[in-house]
DNA sequence: TTCAGTTTCTGAACACGTTCAGAAAAGCGC
DNA sequence: GCGCTTTTCTGAACGTGTTCAGAAACTGAA
């Protein structure tokens, strides 16, 4: 028995089931990704993995996590380099669409599976809180480290919630975007950026600045 | 021989199929409209409905001019009270929203199955153009028939793309609103549409104005 | 070591959407 | 009405995710 071995025979043939379903999902899609075919590939019967994982569905929720620590992974040390507010944002935000690239060619079934709210790993689930607090945290980060801005404090609170909802979007403008290199993406969020950019101090404006608290609010309370 | 028999066999099959498809699917949902309670409803084996709909999807198409047309049908009407280009707008959405009720038990499942760039019919595809024209169409009337606003002739030309874009957008979130009567999303509807008079103003502003028609061409080109 | 209790897995079954060879029906020119 | 082509439909088959009764393997206390 070699030494490493620990944890129960349930957790050691888990994570078997998560590593060979992660790397398939990568190389064949979420479609081609057959439970049969993970089963025989780990030499067990196709019900074995509904022991571990109650649907195929469910095995989304581990992609998602990997993605987003390989995100922070990629984002945390270039932060470390920016001091503009929108430049730290702009950094969150392109790392983030970076690691989205391994799944570009079956992004439409990712999304198609992730996207129902009655499933339990759609990215707004409570289910999905735990890989989306990871985002939450770097854009939090982002806007804590940047040089003082003028932003009020009622909007800047209220930020991360809603670019984390944004980057959401983005991704979803990512999935459609049929240039070569989703540099349309690209292009888009470095336009936005801009906007945002030349906007936000009007943001201190008596009527603009309740108004967008409040579509802030709204907008984040959709999240479980 | 009924007067009133005209077109082939095969129109008349199609059209029946379609029927009972669209009052399952407001009756018992996507999951739960099977090909096979279709067909057995109908006295038609289950691969007759294939002939007539490549698949299950497809039928989802029909459902989409369906739902497009009643929208049509009830803004047109309001739209003729009113003068104010922000209170169009308002009775555009709203009108929108309303069509949606019916098939609130099951959004979600419509959502997943309609949501694939793969599929051919998600709503940014060519397939559904003809669907989402009529919204189209109907934003562009609200614009072109309201007061002389201030609007320039960049931002206001790509106003309706963006704005259909924006409609399903709010569609998303109403489909994850789980508030009593999905009043967050109404309430979100208002709250953005005040902002939107709020700002709207500043798109005169030279900084802005070039950064915000950029912004509304590149998000229109995710239509197909 | 033994054995009872728990965890893990098997293998068959089910309902589903979809495909397709070929049968049946419809339509049409004569 | 006849014969031929085209349209429409059948019925069986396939592969899919999921379920579940019961078998097997494992675990820990006696």
């Amino acid at each position: 028995m070699p030494a490493e071995v620990r944890h129960t025979k349930g957790e050691r043939t888990r994570e078997r089931i998560r590593s060979a379903a992660l790397r398939s999902f990568r190389e064949n899609g979420y479609d081609a990704t057959t439970i049969r075919g993970l089963a025989d590939e780990l030499g067990m019967s196709a019900g074995a993995t509904n022991y571990h994982f109650a649907s195929k569905n469910h095995l989304i929720q581990e992609l998602y996590l990997d993605v987003q620590e390989r995100h922070r992974a990629a984002a945390q040390p270039l932060l470390g380099d920016a001091t503009d507010l929108i430049e730290r944002l702009r950094i969150v935000f392109e790392t983030g669409l970076d690691q989205l690239e391994p799944y570009r060619a079956h992004a439409g079934e990712f999304l198609s599976a992730a996207v129902s709210p009655r499933s339990p790993i759609n990215p707004l689930s409570v289910e999905s809180a735990p890989a989306f607090a990871i985002v939450e945290g770097l854009f939090a980060e982002a806007i804590d480290g940047a040089a003082p801005t003028r932003l009020t404090d009622d909007v800047r609170e209220r930020m991360p919630d809603a670019l984390v909802l944004a980057h959401l979007l983005l991704a979803l403008f990512w999935v459609y975007d049929t240039s070569e290199g989703r540099q349309r993406t690209r292009l888009l969020l470095d336009r936005a950026l801009r906007l945002l950019s030349a906007v936000l101090p009007l943001a201190r404006l008596p009527l603009v600045r309740g108004a967008v608290a409040e579509v802030l609010a709204l907008v984040g309370s959709i999240r479980a």
